[in-house]
DNA sequence: GACAACCCTGCAAACGTTTGAAATTTTTTA
DNA sequence: TAAAAAATTTCAAACGTTTGCAGGGTTGTC
C-alpha cells in the first residue's frame, strides 16, 4: 500500500532479472517484444514510478537547482523566480526555493543544504545581512566545487561567478531627470534604508543627477523610509511642512510613493499640479491608481530568464573554465499622470 | 576540483574503512577520540559535504515536499508559499515549487515528477484546466501511495486528502451585506470567469445575499471580467451607462475594483458618494489608494501555515490511516473609504 | 552436422552512506 | 601471564537503478 513498487519487485514477480525489467521499461532494443509489453503493462498497472533518487546517485545528476531569495512574497522577487522557472522547468529542472528573510545565518544554512542535496547550480539574491557584513565565505564551497553560482540583484566580485543585476542608479537618474525636464525645481527624495544596495544606488542616482544639472544640494529634502507604505507617512508630512515645500518627490519604491500620495492628498495638495511623485518598481497597480503613478520598471522576469540562460551556458560549456558573465539590465521609466504638468 | 569529496576518499587517505569515517563524522561514541578529531579536521579542510542523495536512497526520506501552484507571481499565491515555507523550512524540509500556468498537462507532469523524486508530501492548488475538466486521475498515484496530499484553495472530494480553503462565498456575502447596510440599493457585480471556482463562489455569495435581503434580481447589474484591471474598463463603462445606474459595485477582486474606480472617476462620479466600490483580496495597496478600498482579505499566509500543519499531522500519525482534515478559513472584510457614506 | 550469427537475458559492479554484527586490538583483572 | 572485558575498527548488506560484458539459446548457412 505505502511502499513504492520497485524494479526488483517486478523482477521477482516475473522471475526475471532487474536488468531485464529496467531495459524493458526503457525500451531498450535488445528486449523481446512480448517481454517488454508484458512488463510495461504490469508496471503501469501497479503504478510503478522510477525512483529518481537512485538515478541521481548513479548519474551524479539531480536536475535540480537552488534559488535563495530574501523574500518571496513580493512582486519583483516572484517575477524573477517565475523567469527562472519559465526557462528551466521545461528542461526538466526542479527549483528548490529557499527564503532567508534577509538573515545571514539562514542563507548560510541553505547553501550547505543545497550543496548537500547536490543541486546543479545556485541562484542567489544575497540577504541584507550578508551584504552588510560582506560575509561571502559560505559561497566558497560552491566556488571550489565549480558549481554554477549566479548572483541576482546584488553582485559580488570576490570570485568568479555570474551575475545579473538591474541598474538602479540609472533608473533613479532617469526618473529624476524626467522630473527636472517637467520643470520641477525642488526635488525631494524618500530614501530607503542606508547600507542597502538598491536603496543606495537609487540615492546615488538622485544625487548625481541633481548635481549634473547644477542643483544645489539640500539635505532637508532627503528623508528616510524602510520601503513600507507606512514608513513614508511621517517623513512626507515633514517634507510638506518645510518653509519651502518640495515640488516633486522621487520615492525609493512604489509603496512609499503610495504613502506619499496619500499624505499629499490629505493635506489638500494636488498631484501633479502642486507636487509630482515618482516611484520605483512599476508595480501592477501603478497604472490604475489616481493619479496613475510614474515609476521605474524593473524587468524582474527578464532578469530571471537571463540568469537561467547564463546558468545553461555554464552547464553546457565543454571547457570547465568558469564562465563569469555579468549582465546589467536597464530599467525603464514609465511616465504617467503623477508627474504631469505643473500648476502655476 | 570539481568532484565532491566522499567518505570513501577520506577513508582511502587515512587507510581506514568508510564505516569509521562515517561514525567519526557523526560523533558516534564507539570511535577513538583522536581518530574522530583527525577525521573531522580533515573533512572540514577538504570541504566534505555529506551526500544527501545517497542518504535519501538509504532512508527513503527525502525531506522535500512538492508545491504545485497555477502561478507564483501574485500576492496571494506567494503568501501561501511563504506560509508553508515558514513552518516547514525550520524543520529541514525543502520546497519544490512547480508552476502550472493553469495547464492540466503541466500539472500532471509535475505530479509524476514529484512522485518520482520521492517527495514526502504534495500541496496543490489545482489548475483551472484541471478544475474545469474534473481530471483528478493524476492524483490517484499519490493517493495509492498514501502520500500526504493537501489541496489548497480548491477542494476535491474524490478521495481522502486534506484541504485548506478560504470561504469565498462567505467573503462575498459579508461584503455585499456591508454594502446593503450602508444603504445601497442597486448593487452591481463584476463577475470573474464562469466555471472558475473562486469566481463562482463569490458570485453565489453576491446572489444569495441579495436574495436573503429581499432584493429583486437584476441581470443587467452583473457583468463579466477576467480578473485583470483592463477587463473591468468596458463592463463598468456599460454599467454606468444604464438608465438606472448602480450605486455600488462589488468586484470579484481588487484588480478589477481598481479598474472600476478609474472608470468611475473618469466619468466625473464620486466614490463613495455616488458609487461605492468593494474589492476582494485586500492587496497591499488597497489601504493607500484614494479613496482607500474596502476589500475582503484572504489570509494566504495563514492558509499556508495551516496546510503545513495538516501535513505534519499526516507525517507524525502513528497509524497509517489517512487523516483527511478539511479546513475552511474565514476571510475578513476590511472596511475602508470606498464604501463610506452615500451622497444624497 | 558444425559453426557462425543473432537475439535475448543475467551477472555484477557502481553511485555514497549507514549500521548491526563480527573481528580485531587494547586494557583490565585475577 | 592468561583469560576476560572493554574499546575500537572492519565487514557486508542495503537503498533502486543502470549498463558493459558474458552466457545461453535459437536460427541460418554451407
Amino acid at each position: 500500500m505505502s511502499k513504492p513498487v520497485t524494479i526488483k519487485d517486478i523482477a521477482r514477480k516475473f522471475k526475471c532479472s532487474p536488468s531485464t525489467v529496467s531495459r524493458a521499461l526503457n525500451n531498450h532494443p535488445a528486449i523481446n517484444e512480448d517481454t517488454r509489453r508484458n512488463l510495461q503493462e504490469y508496471a503501469k498497472k501497479v503504478g510503478y514510478q522510477r525512483n529518481q533518487v537512485s538515478l541521481s546517485l548513479l548519474n551524479k545528476k539531480t536536475a535540480s537547482i537552488g534559488v535563495i531569495v530574501p523574500t518571496i512574497n513580493n512582486y519583483y522577487e516572484s517575477a524573477i523566480i517565475e523567469g527562472i522557472d519559465a526557462v528551466l522547468q521545461p528542461l526538466g529542472y526542479s527549483l528548490h526555493i529557499c527564503v532567508t528573510n534577509e538573515q545571514y545565518l539562514l542563507e548560510q544554512g541553505y547553501v550547505e543544504k543545497l550543496l548537500s542535496n547536490r543541486v546543479e547550480g545556485i541562484f542567489v539574491s544575497v540577504s541584507q545581512e550578508t551584504y552588510d557584513g560582506g560575509h561571502y565565505e559560505h559561497f566558497e564551497n560552491v566556488y571550489n566545487r565549480s558549481l554554477p553560482l549566479i548572483f541576482i540583484d546584488r553582485e559580488y566580485e570576490g570570485f568568479a561567478a555570474g551575475s545579473v543585476t538591474i541598474d538602479d542608479y540609472l533608473g533613479a537618474f532617469v526618473a529624476v531627470e524626467h522630473l527636472i525636464a517637467t520643470g520641477r525645481k525642488r526635488i525631494a527624495h524618500l530614501r530607503g534604508p542606508q547600507g542597502m544596495s538598491v536603496a543606495d544606488q537609487r540615492y546615488r542616482g538622485y544625487i548625481e543627477c541633481l548635481q549634473q544639472h547644477g542643483f544645489d544640494r539640500d539635505e532637508t529634502l532627503i528623508v528616510h523610509t524602510d520601503f513600507k507604505v507606512e514608513s513614508a507617512i511621517a517623513p512626507v508630512d515633514q517634507l510638506l511642512g518645510l518653509p519651502s515645500r518640495p515640488d516633486a518627490i522621487f520615492c525609493v519604491n512604489d509603496q512609499t510613493a503610495i504613502g506619499a500620495m496619500k499624505v499629499i492628498r490629505d493635506k489638500g495638495l494636488r498631484i501633479p499640479e502642486d507636487i509630482a511623485v515618482a516611484g520605483f518598481d512599476d508595480s501592477p497597480i501603478s497604472g490604475y491608481i489616481s493619479p496613475s503613478l510614474t515609476s521605474v520598471a524593473r524587468p524582474g522576469r527578464q532578469l530571471g530568464i537571463e540568469a537561467a540562460r547564463i546558468f545553461l551556458q555554464y552547464q553546457n560549456a565543454t571547457e570547465k573554465e568558469a564562465i563569469s558573465e555579468h549582465l546589467i539590465l536597464p530599467p525603464q521609466l514609465m511616465i504617467r499622470g503623477s508627474t504631469g504638468k505643473r500648476g502655476k
